[in-house]
Formats: C-alpha cells, structure tokens, sequence
DNA sequence: CTGAATTACTTCAAATTTAAACTATTTGAA
DNA sequence: TTCAAATAGTTTAAATTTGAAGTAATTCAG
C-alpha cells in the first residue's frame, strides 16, 4: 500500500525518485563489481585504472575528486596498485607536496585487455533499457549530479 | 577531449549512462548522508528505521533484501538499533529460524520526527530538477532496478 | 622578507561492510 | 519416518572506508 501525500507533493516525489535512483544504482554497481572481481581488482582499484586509463596521469587529490573518495582511501588504494605495479607515484617537480599517479606498462596493459570487456558487461546490463532511454537517464543524472556537486 | 566510439556506440552509450548515474547517486547520497548524521543516526540505520517505519516489522532477511545489505552487516545495525531501543527483536513463533525487527515506541517517536525534516532535505536537494525531469529520472531509475534486481 | 594560513598527501584509529564459517531450524525426498 | 539439503540468522576475521591528526611544502598578507 503505497500512501500519498504523506510529506506533501514535493517532497514524495523526491522521495520517490531517490529511492529508485539510489535503488538502481546500487544493484548496477552490485552487478559489475561481480564482472570487476573477475579481473582480480577491487572496485576502487578498478575505478582508479579507469579513470588513469582514461584522463592520463593524475594527482592523488584529482583522484579523490574524480572517484568521489576520501583522501586516506585513495592513498591505500594507490598503495596497492602500485604493489601490483599496475600504477607508479611520480613526486611533481613544480609542487613538491604533489604526487601524480600514472598507470605502468603493465597497468596500460590491463587497462586495455579488461576495459573492453566491462564495457560489454556494462553495455549488456544497459541494455534492459533502449537507447533513447539510456542518454535521457544519462542527461537527467548528469544533471542531478552536476547540480548537486556544487554543494559538496 | 571526449573520445568517441572507443568500445562501440552501445557500449559508450551504456559507459557514459552509469557514470552520470553513479555519481549522481553517490552525490545525493553523501548530501543525505550530511543531513541524516544530525538526527545521530548512521546511513545503514536510517535505512533500516525508514523500511520499518514505512512497511511495518519485517524479518531480518527481508530487511537485507529492502537495503541491499549484507545479512552480517544487517545484524549489526539492528543490534545497535537495539541498544538504542529503537527497534526490538520478536522471535517468530511459526518459523524460529526467523527474527521480525519492528520499531519501538521510541523509534516510532523518532521515525515521525525525523522523517518529515529528511523529507525536506530531499525534495530540497532534488528541486535542481523540474517535477516532470524527477518523474522521468525516477520512472527510468525504477525500470533500470527492477529489471538488473532479477539478475543479482 | 616572514610567518600564519592553506594545500597535498600520509598515517592512524575507529567504524562499516562483506564473505565465510557456524548454529539452529525446517523442508522434502527416499 | 529419517536424514540430507536448504534456510534464517549470528559470529568471526579481514578488507574497505572514513575522518582526524600529522608532516611537508607553498602562498600570501603585512
């Protein structure tokens, strides 16, 4: 029984909508950390390789904003990257408090072997939803996200 | 630089989707999370006081499924519920394998206070969004969930 | 120039979460 | 009926994550 009203108009469609985006993304990132774990990375080193894999070398800072993670988080995760050799820490020469992260040989190789295959599990996942469907969810969500950001 | 047609137009189409989705979600999440810690309450527990509040007792299991959580995380946070005497435990007498959390008188007490304030926050935050974009955004969110829900 | 405030990252302790092993109970096939 | 398999919940150990305190480097107002 679902009951109307129950917090005024507004905010039960709010209501509404952040349970079912909140619901949706949670159970997605449930089924492609099934699909991450087969390369044998967890979900934050996976997000880091992408992110490397896809804007080049980056900050330890810049990853943290990037990945939405805490900065004590990011450095263990980088740790363990790099005791895989899949990342190096290279200390800026402009800014000696700065360190940027970059994938290794290795990390590059990774990043191309298993990218293309999560791109087809995230592809197929999508596809419960038609095309049209997918970039309107994409804009609507950018949109939210973009907004929202500001306030963090 | 936004490289297209890297893994295929499907595939780029379903990455670029849950990226937005994924962070719109974490976003909205963490600026809830904000607004939750001034109630003394944990995220986890909140969600738990929440589904109890809006369905009545359930059994642990079915709490679990409703937040997405781990059955050994869930006995946790029921345990610290208790202890706060927020919500007790009630043997069931037809199968006592199971256990129905149900809110206290107190956490009822809380539950009616707390929730017409989160209500606020989150039509406050999802108000960056117009009415109908909050009715798509949830209509897409919710056939995207319930179709991935079969599949974990 | 100087030093107070800010910034970037790391370290540490505590909280959260998960997965696996375990207990107790129920179900169902032989 | 009986016992193997399945189910509900708890316990445990380990991994993840956070936030706060700490270190080092930079910036900028005076």
């Amino acid at each position: 029984m679902k009951t109307t009203k129950q917090y005024g108009k507004k905010a039960d469609k709010a209501l509404s909508m952040w349970v079912k985006l909140a619901r949706a993304a949670a159970t997605f990132g449930q089924l492609t950390d099934e699909d991450i774990r087969r390369y044998g990375v967890t979900q934050a080193q996976f997000g880091a390789l992408e992110t490397l894999g896809h804007l080049g070398p980056l900050t330890l800072g810049e990853l943290c904003k990037k990945q939405l993670v805490s900065g004590g988080n990011m450095t263990v995760v980088v740790d363990n990257l790099e005791k895989e050799e899949l990342v190096e820490r290279i200390p800026s020469t402009e800014d000696r408090r700065v360190v940027l992260v970059q994938l290794t040989k290795k990390g590059k190789r990774l990043f191309d072997e298993i990218f293309v295959q999560h791109a087809q599990c995230v592809a197929d996942l999508a596809s419960v939803l038609t095309e049209e469907e997918q970039d309107e969810l994409g804009r609507l969500s950018k949109k939210l996200g973009m907004s929202l950001q500001k306030r963090l």
